[in-house]
DNA sequence: AGGCATGTTACAGG
DNA sequence: ACCTGTAACATGCC
């Protein structure tokens, strides 16, 4: 599920439902994530405070009293749901159709916390983490101290951008994904961004004009926040609607569009699929040049 | 059966 | 030491 703009929605709800609430003990269902999880290092975090929960990058930061901090990073397919004392559902509002009783047997971690809920990190894939940091020196985290500008700050800019690519002879869309580069773009939205600043992903960088290069900045922020806007996109589980959960994926131009006309009806052609950096690639022959 | 999937990174080679 | 591309991780679905 998660780019920036998903995992942004992610912290909203979360943030809204536990911060503030102390969490009473943690049972690891399976300890087999992307990093094994050590049951006696969670053992310290019961009885600590959920102070507040941040988003660098695609990782939540959920920063606990006594300077820890719990680090979740969603992989492909990590979810948190909400489930009270009784087993009704609830879960995130990312979320909100999903058939909890189907999934529940990819919950992997549960949070006890001190309102009758547990607060449930669950993930079919497994390639999600949870790690605990020391919040004085979590900056260094070999995860984070990498990361490029967040893309919807104004560290990322033409400038920064020009600077960058100076040098490098990869294509356009293989740094867009790459959170060295700028942090939080994924396949979905590199897709997109590029066939609104109508570029072809397999652009060399070295090759991009002043203004092509504006305009994926521009793009990139206006998609992001329109994303965030609506809840993030759900590509799974849509069939139904309420007000809260994700739709941008009713607006995706490309993405999983093979075949399919392009959006801009001046334009006769169609969506074709390629592949680069070993992920699905969708843009028009026509419109991106 | 085989290919594909919203992500990251270890590794090999230049 | 830096840059780049590929394969691998775990699991389900079409």
């Amino acid at each position: 599920m998660p780019e920036l703009p998903e995992v942004e929605v992610v912290k909203r709800s979360l943030a809204r439902k536990v911060q503030n609430l102390i969490i009473q003990k943690v049972n690891i269902k399976d300890s087999k994530l992307r990093y094994h999880i050590d049951k006696n290092k969670f053992r310290k975090i019961t009885g600590l405070r959920i102070k507040k929960i941040e988003r660098k990058s695609k990782f939540l930061l959920f920063f606990l009293n006594k300077n820890f901090i719990m680090m979740v990073h969603l992989g492909m397919t990590g979810k948190f749901f909400f489930v009270d004392r009784k087993n009704t559902k609830f879960k995130t509002s990312f979320y909100y159709n999903i058939d909890y009783k189907k999934e529940q047997k990819y919950d992997r971690v549960e949070f006890i916390l001190n309102n009758n809920q547990k607060l449930i990190y669950n993930d079919v894939r497994k390639f999600g983490f949870i790690k605990l940091l020391r919040n004085k020196k979590y900056k260094n985290n070999f995860h984070l101290k990498h990361l490029g500008p967040e893309p919807l700050k104004n560290t990322f800019n033409y400038t920064y951008f020009k600077n960058y690519i100076k040098g490098r002879s990869r294509v356009i869309k293989d740094i867009l994904m790459d959170q060295k580069f700028v942090s939080g773009l994924g396949n979905i939205y590199a897709n997109e961004i590029l066939f609104l600043s109508k570029v072809k992903p397999s652009r060399k960088v070295k090759n991009l004009k002043e203004f092509e290069l504006k305009k994926i900045i521009n793009f990139t922020k206006k998609v992001l926040k329109n994303a965030i806007e609506l809840g993030g996109s759900s590509i799974k589980d849509f069939s139904s609607s309420n007000g809260k959960k994700g739709s941008f994926q009713q607006h995706f131009n490309v993405y999983g569009k093979k075949d399919a006309n392009c959006s801009n009806t001046t334009c006769k052609s169609i969506i074709v699929k390629s592949s680069i950096s070993n992920r699905s690639t969708f843009f028009c022959n026509n419109c991106q040049k």
